[in-house]
RNA sequence: GCGGCGUUAGCUCAGUUGGUUAGAGCGCAGCGUUGACAUCGCUGAGGUCACUAGUUCGACUCUAGUACGCCGCACCA
């Protein structure tokens, strides 16, 4: 399990070695820790052991606060890409966090099975050799995609491991698996007995190349130039025509009538009258309907219910029958006449010539429009009028958006839930059967003796009915999103009452992409409901999507997608995660870029080296941290430390305020936030402060015994909440860490979450370090501005008050060693010798560098001018509020007790600075 | 047409109940091989928070509108 006490062996075993064999070996071990992290090295090992030790497998225990997700299934023949990182990651940010609060917590992952996707995959692979699937046929066709699935399918769930995923292994599910496949069956039987479940004959939307039906959903509007087409239908009794418009002219085969506005004075004489349909010379009425719109084209439309939806509902008001000229694969029909057999689009250009030709054609003019595409393959979608499937979606999006509107379900961020509601609210009809092999088979059959239509649990083997033997099943399969609406539940047994069910459901949180929120989570919503009795998840955190450097979306067809496991190979999976989540607000796409993860993994290198640093000095204590632990539980400062110094009642008062601002943040699914709370924590407050002050302790050069216990203990403390606090981003170099730290036991993933003491919070110590950090950067500003080599010691005087001094005292050892500050001498204000020196004031002290040789004094009184300036700014600011009778008597007493202390600092400020100004003058 | 989002440093983005000296990362400039880390350290430059009006003692933050960019839904004969 531990590395490093292997690798110390081998050392241990190198001749030569006198020294006691204890601290030797430790030595060795400290200075086996490279000082660059290998993720690769170290992600492998780590998982396996988490895996072993079996961390992230829970069972049902009522005694615990449950936690549960169900992973948003991938599609079982894809493999990961970007968003999925992102999307897993934020998941198992919350999981882990969850799991160490000590939440009974599970996180179901599985595939869906993605029927069209698959299907045009397996299609794809077996067209290279050369076999078609119909030359297969169904049975042995749908057993290759089986085997197909067996071979790659659970090849993205194992992806998932790489990026650190704690999934509950052991869970996993697929929508065809047997499970849900019973889940699929009863939904659907049950909803069919309840007559939510209708078959058909209804325009619907047509895929001509992935020849079946889809869902509105799944048909992709773009915006097209196209034409628009001014035809001339003849009147059939009389002279004169009657003009229309259309974008699709080779539709006008398939006309039925001609309508006109009821209320269009131009048209009111016209309507009964007949008109002969050119080229097919079908007679047809003129009509009067609403959906006519005068403003539009000529204020007639030709109507025809066989490829416009619109006019599939003018058809059905006026009792027309619809004529299908275009077939199922784009050609043309028998009913197209002359026609028949030509591509759509070739019939379109014949149409066209044809109406020319014979004078019928009266202008062509420009058309912006909007043209229907299929999801999948981007084919033109074309209406179609044919029997299909339905879900009744009215009565069951009634009890979905109660349950949205009284906030059993919540989204966050909440602008969706107006994106969900108003879908919810408009919501039509679902198309659910689609002309596929790949899928959950709509379990119906139909008795060809009687005609009865059976729906069924069980594969009947005669008509219940008539008893005949001669029934056959619905050659459809249902849409892929019908069995994953089921997922929240089918995952966990249903329709069986399942402990995990009682335990689990519903789940406590859906994490998902704004994208699909109708495709999937309003679905889910809806099954819950109505076969749950109960909502499927409390919150729903949705987030947006990754695009690329340039902000376009990420696309493996046009290449610009990136894979993310080349990313964790090169940088670990950790640097990945964290460049995805930090910096992110939820529903806002972000871009990825290569730089932030690089910035990611030196951070991971950080917060390595720094524990490499800890281990080494805290390794031959090991004993003494142990004792700790045990005796304090993980430093939650429970007990007494003697000798703690001002900075480590200051580093230990920060943590117990970032402790609670995580768990916060956290909670607020403030995951960007957080993530940058620990960041700064850690890099800028522990690192480089914290860890530089401690150094002379720690190494035996300064303070007392004691104090140097104090040391280890508090740098260990700190070290140790802050791998905690960062675990849920970066799993796998804090556990790499926290195996290497004495005083640590068991895995960190399960370690308990800090909780914030507020016995640690020391105000007053964060002031005093606030003071002496901010005279030290003065000092190195003033070093670095006379480009005083960072070697050499110099010598700093400070003009401090009385209580200012006092601080500086206790902090003197601290300015000295990180300020290169050899002597240090504090006087009353005003007293410093100031002579042939650099000057600032940093927070009411007066700071002078004497510098060797002379000065440039106009330099010197530019930098002093230039500070003056800002103070004097922020001095007359604050004048102006004060002086404000409105804000004075307005605003909050603290603000105003604030603004005060503020004008007071400037001018104590402004007044040192313009007395230097006046000394330089002197010089 | 309806709805939503965005507009903050050269670039990419944070900024949650209105009061901050408006932040970070990257990039840029200067210095640096101090015993965790050059995947590093120190220092610095860089912003009229898109525009206009309003509410308010006070607006990057709230309201309305304008401009530009983006997204969803509906319509599109």
């Amino acid at each position: 399990m531990n590395q490093n006490k292997e690798d110390s062996g081998a050392r241990e075993a190198s001749p030569g070695q006198g020294t006691s064999p204890d601290l030797d070996s430790t030595r060795a071990r400290a200075g086996d820790i490279p000082t660059v992290y290998r993720p690769r090295e170290q992600e492998p090992r780590i998982y396996q052991y988490w895996l072993s030790e079996g961390f992230f497998h829970s069972e049902v225990d009522d005694g615990r606060k449950p936690f549960s997700i169900v992973i948003p299934p991938p599609n079982v023949t894809g493999s990961l890409h970007i968003g999925h990182a992102l999307d897993n990651t934020l998941q198992d940010i919350m999981v882990r966090w969850r799991r160490m609060q000590g939440l009974n917590t599970v996180w179901i992952p599985g595939t869906d099975h993605a029927g069209i996707a698959t299907q045009v995959k397996v299609e794809a692979f077996l067209a290279e050799k050369g076999i078609s699937r119909q030359e297969l046929g169904r049975e042995r066709f749908v057993e290759e995609v089986w085997k197909w699935k067996e071979k790659y399918g659970s090849e993205i769930i194992r992806q998932l491991q790489r990026l650190g995923a704690s999934c509950d292994w052991q869970r996993e599910r697929f929508t065809m698996d047997e499970g849900c496949s019973r889940a699929v069956r009863e939904v659907f039987v049950r909803l069919f007995e309840k007559g939510l479940i209708y078959r058909g004959e209804y325009i619907i939307n047509w895929c001509p190349r992935c020849k079946t039906s889809l869902s509105d959903l799944e048909v992709e509007h773009e915006d097209t130039e196209g034409s628009l087409y001014y035809i001339r239908y003849p009147f059939k009794d009389g002279p004169g025509y009657v003009v229309v418009a259309t974008t699709r002219p080779e539709t006008m085969l398939g006309d039925v009538a001609v309508a006109v506005n009821p209320r269009d004075d131009r048209y009111r004489d016209i309507v009964g009258r007949t008109v002969i349909l050119p080229l097919v010379k079908r007679e047809i009425p003129v009509i009067a309907d609403d959906y006519a719109d005068p403003e539009f084209g000529t204020g007639a439309v030709k109507v025809t219910p066989g490829h416009d939806p619109n006019d599939f509902e003018i058809g059905s008001r006026h009792n027309l029958s619809a004529i299908t000229v275009i077939g199922e694969d784009g050609r043309m029909t028998g009913m197209a006449g002359p026609y028949a057999g030509l591509d759509r689009y070739d019939c379109r250009e014949r149409v066209v010539s044809q109406l020319q030709a014979e004078g019928l054609l009266e202008k062509v003019e420009p058309h912006l429009h909007s043209v229907g595409h299929c999801q999948r393959c981007h084919t033109t979608v074309e209406p179609l009028v044919s029997k299909q499937w339905f879900v009744r979606m009215k009565p069951l999006a009634g009890p979905a958006i109660e349950a949205v509107k009284d906030g059993r379900i919540r989204f966050i961020p909440e602008r969706f839930t107006k994106t969900y509601l108003d879908w919810m609210e408009n919501v039509h009809d679902w198309c659910i059967s689609r002309q596929l092999w790949w899928g959950h088979r709509i379990p119906v059959w139909y008795c060809d003796d009687c005609g009865e239509v059976i729906a069924s649990r069980e594969d009947p083997s005669e008509c219940p009915r008539c008893h005949g033997g001669r029934i056959h099943q619905d050659p459809d399969v249902l849409d892929t999103w019908f069995s994953s609406a089921l997922w929240p539940f089918s995952t966990m047994g249903w329709p069986d009452k399942t402990l995990e069910l009682q335990h689990w459901y519903p789940t406590s949180l859906l994490v998902t992409g704004y994208d699909i929120i109708f495709f999937w989570v309003a679905r889910m919503i809806v099954m819950g409901l109505e076969f749950m009795g109960d909502v499927p998840f409390r919150d729903v955190y949705i987030h947006g999507l990754v695009r690329n450097p340039e902000g376009k979306k990420m696309s493996k067809s046009l290449g610009t997608g990136v894979d993310p496991l080349i990313v964790v190979d090169e940088y670990g999976a950790d640097s990945l995660r964290f460049a995805l989540v930090t910096g992110i607000t939820p529903g806002n796409d972000m871009r990825y870029r290569p730089d932030k993860v690089e910035g990611s993994r030196n951070f991971a290198n950080k917060i390595w080296n720094a524990s490499r640093f800890a281990v080494m000095n805290l390794e031959p204590h090991a004993e003494e941290l142990r004792e700790h632990a045990e005796g304090a539980g993980h430093g939650d400062g429970k007990d007494g430390i003697s000798g703690l110094t001002l900075p480590d009642r200051w580093i230990r008062s920060r943590m117990s305020r970032v402790i609670a601002e995580v768990s916060q943040k956290l909670e607020n699914y403030d995951t960007g936030e957080a993530a940058r709370v620990v960041y700064d924590f850690i890099w800028d407050e522990f690192c480089d402060w914290y860890v530089e002050i401690v150094k002379p302790r720690l190494y035996g050069s300064e303070g007392s015994e004691e104090e140097r216990r104090a040391a280890r203990i508090v740098l260990w403390e700190v070290l140790v909440n802050s791998l905690k606090l960062l675990h849920p981003f970066m799993p796998f170099v804090t556990e790499a860490v926290w195996q290497m730290l004495p005083g640590t036991s068991g895995g960190l993933v399960t370690s308990r979450w800090p909780v914030p003491d507020e016995s640690l919070r020391d105000p007053g110590a964060e002031e005093e370090m606030q003071l002496i950090m901010d005279v030290t950067r003065a000092i190195r500003n003033i070093r670095a501005e006379m480009n005083v080599h960072p070697a050499a010691r110099i010598e700093a005087v400070l003009g401090a008050s009385e209580k200012a001094s006092q601080i500086i005292k206790s902090g003197e050892g601290i300015i000295k060693h990180l300020a290169g500050v050899e002597t240090l001498t504090v006087t009353p204000p005003g007293q410093a010798r100031r002579h042939r020196s650099i000057s600032a004031v940093a927070r009411g002290v007066e700071v002078f560098v004497p510098v060797e040789g002379i000065i440039d004094i106009g330099r010197e009184k530019e930098r002093i001018a230039a500070q003056l300036r800002r103070t004097e700014q922020e001095l007359m600011a604050s004048k102006r509020k004060l002086e404000n009778e409105a804000f004075v008597s307005k605003a909050k007493p603290e603000v105003i007790e604030k603004e005060r202390a503020k004008f007071k600092e400037c001018e104590d400020t402004r007044a040192k600075l313009l007395r230097r100004l006046a000394e330089l003058g002197e010089e």
